[in-house]
DNA sequence: CTTCTAACA
DNA sequence: TGTTAGCA
C-alpha cells in the first residue's frame, strides 16, 4: 500500500460496531442470525463489518427503537 | 485480551 | 436480551 488514505473496503470488528450503532454484541449477532445483516468473516471466524453493514444496523436499531419486531424489519428491509 | 458459539437464567 | 462457559 503506497499512501493508504481512503480505504473504501474498510471493515471493522464487532467492538467498533457496538460503539457506532449503540447495539450490544448480542443484538448484532442475533440480527445476523435472523438474516438482517451479513458481515464477512476473517480467518479466525471473526465478523468483519463493512460501512454498509454498519449503516444497515443503525437503520435496524431505529426500527427496534420504534418498537418494530424482527419479522417487521425483515419484511421492510428485505433487499 | 477479543470474539465466537451454544445454552441457561 | 443478558450472561456465562469453554474455545480459538
Amino acid at each position: 500500500m503506497k499512501h493508504d488514505i481512503p480505504d473504501h473496503k474498510a471493515t471493522f470488528p464487532i467492538s467498533v460496531v457496538e460503539e457506532l450503532t449503540k447495539l450490544t454484541g448480542r443484538q448484532i449477532r442475533y440480527y445476523e442470525e435472523q438474516g438482517l445483516v451479513s458481515p464477512k468473516r476473517n480467518l479466525g471466524n471473526r465478523r468483519l463489518f463493512s460501512l454498509n453493514d454498519i449503516e444497515r444496523l443503525k437503520q435496524i436499531k431505529a426500527y427496534i427503537d420504534q418498537g418494530i419486531n424482527i419479522a417487521g424489519i425483515k419484511a421492510m428491509l428485505k433487499d
